[in-house]
DNA sequence: AACTCGGGGCA
DNA sequence: TGCCCAGAGTT
């Protein structure tokens, strides 16, 4: 794909939506941790209707390892992977007192050696939380990314790098929202909605696969 | 690269 | 009912 069109499809998004907010409800850098490593594979529906709760019971890592792992688990009993989630969670906050004063630290390595943390984790903490310019990328982005070329790879990092490198600077801050919109209600994984994509005429996808309507 | 965890949401 | 979810860890 040439730059040229890349700037003609975030030019569109950009005036179809202006202002990207993340749906996960989170006040502090913990809070929002927590709710990163609760959301993969789960929706944000499920992950907030727990948080909320949890989060006004105990929002520190020594209030939640206060609480204990049978108690927190059974605040998050409705997300799905729940078991695993609840055990890394410990063990996150475990390492968070012990190693960091009980805060989240602003270092990738440090983030992703936390339990439950991926790169894709570390970089949604590093993008909201931190305020720097990060790409994480989830099963949307990797998808939206690959099919219309804006940015194709063959792994989350190489499509990471890839983002990074082609989006338009003016454009990189709120690419990563309109990326996941476009993947989760337009560019569907199975069926897509091409008649009705803002960007059908500038997608590599569309008219080159059966699946591409 | 493939497999597993996993309940909830939605068509 | 079947399929997917703002993934990570292990084999």
């Amino acid at each position: 794909m040439n730059q040229n069109k890349r700037i003609q499809i975030f030019e569109r998004w950009s005036a179809a939506n202006p202002a990207p907010t993340t749906e996960l409800i989170h006040g502090s850098p913990f809070e929002l941790l927590i709710a990163v490593i609760l959301s993969a594979q789960a929706t944000d529906k499920s992950v907030n209707k727990a948080t909320q709760p949890l989060f006004a019971r105990a929002n520190t890592a020594s209030a939640i390892l206060a609480l204990g792992e049978d108690e927190l688990r059974t605040h998050i009993r409705n997300i799905g992977l729940f078991n695993s989630k609840a055990k890394n969670i410990i063990k996150t906050c475990a390492i968070l007192v012990a190693e960091h004063e009980g805060q989240v630290p602003r270092d990738r390595q440090a983030l992703e050696s936390l339990p439950g943390v991926g790169r894709k984790t570390a970089n949604v903490v590093l993008n909201t939380a931190f305020g720097e310019l990060t790409m994480a990328v989830d099963t949307h982005i990797f998808r939206v990314s690959n099919r219309t070329g804006i940015a194709p790879g063959k792994t989350p990092l190489a499509v990471e790098r890839a983002l990074l490198r082609h989006i338009p600077k003016r454009f990189l801050k709120n690419a990563h929202h309109w990326l996941i919109l476009h993947g989760r209600y337009t560019c569907l994984a199975r069926k897509p909605r091409c008649p009705e994509c803002l960007i059908a005429d500038l997608c590599d996808y569309r008219d080159k696969t059966a699946a591409a309507v």
